[in-house]
DNA sequence: GTTGAGCGTT
């Protein structure tokens, strides 16, 4: 296998850096800790149970998962503060610098967006609800600044990653109402858009199935959703493993016929023509 | 009948 990068970054939501492999396809935990300094490891968000997974690593050597590294991106793993005492030796060989690298890497928290807020629930509420998961930081419901009525989201903060981690990975039932948090967009670096591993898919006609889109981008790619909204509204979003794939497709156009037929626009066919069939 | 509702006064 040639050199290929793999994208890693502190944070799960943060610009990437592209670390080189070896010819072998494997990569050095060296060459991470030459750019991310005190490393220890990567972990990475599986796009099937959305779970965070560790790379496996031996001898100084990270393995690509099993199906390769794909266009991921791989989260840098730090020592934990709280060390024991077998491990205290390795600490202090970490240089100055990096050991406020590790505080700051360490998977520290972000604001979480609270979406579905019925439109009685208050900050003590929230708080109420969501000490259940840790210690909270802070909790917000955000209101029309004229009306003082919730606008029916809020945000809230974690003292602790696991929390968070915890709260993001199900939903939650505040006040009898089903609510999602979320990494809110501002969170999200601009060129998002072109990483999403979700492609909407336009001009869908009432017949077609989630089956049926299925099947047919799956030749794309693993697919891990298909989602078309209730009641109709012509249009569906296919989510693919790997992001790669996604934004392959990313200007791909429907033609909603009984028999499910892509459009390859410019981009698709010039840069990326390898990855799809021949549109005749 | 082409983007899942909703994205933060500091």
């Amino acid at each position: 296998m040639a050199e290929m990068y793999i994208r890693v970054a502190e944070e799960e939501n943060e610009e990437p850096m592209e670390i080189p492999s070896e010819d072998d396809g494997t990569v050095l935990l060296s060459t991470v800790a030459a750019q991310f300094p005190g490393a220890c490891g990567l972990r990475y968000r599986s796009p099937v149970s959305q779970c965070m997974r560790g790379v496996r690593l031996v001898d100084g050597i990270l393995h690509a998962p099993e199906n390769g590294w794909g266009n991921l991106v791989y989260v840098v793993n730090y020592p934990k503060e709280t060390v024991l005492p077998d491990n205290k030796r390795k600490m202090d060989e970490i240089d100055a610098s990096s050991a406020t690298k590790i505080k700051r890497g360490d998977q520290k928290t972000s604001d979480l967006i609270v979406l579905g807020l019925p439109w009685k629930t208050s900050e003590q509420d929230l708080k109420d609800y969501f000490s259940t998961f840790g210690e909270v930081i802070m909790v917000q419901v955000k209101r029309d600044v004229k009306t003082g009525n919730s606008k029916g989201f809020g945000f809230v903060r974690f003292t602790e990653w696991e929390s968070q981690g915890k709260v993001m990975s199900q939903r939650h039932m505040i006040d009898g109402r089903w609510c999602d948090c979320k990494l809110p967009n501002s969170k999200v670096s601009p060129d998002e858009p072109m990483r999403s591993r979700k492609v909407f898919v336009g001009r869908c006609t009432e017949d077609m199935t989630t089956d049926e889109l299925r099947q047919f981008f799956m030749q794309y790619g693993e697919v891990t959703d298909v989602f078309i909204p209730k009641p109709f509204r012509a249009f569906a979003f296919v989510t693919f493993a790997d992001d790669q794939v996604s934004y392959c497709c990313f200007r791909i156009d429907f033609k909603c016929s009984r028999t499910v037929q892509p459009k390859y626009s410019d981009v698709c066919s010039t840069f990326y023509g390898g990855l799809f069939p021949d549109p005749g």
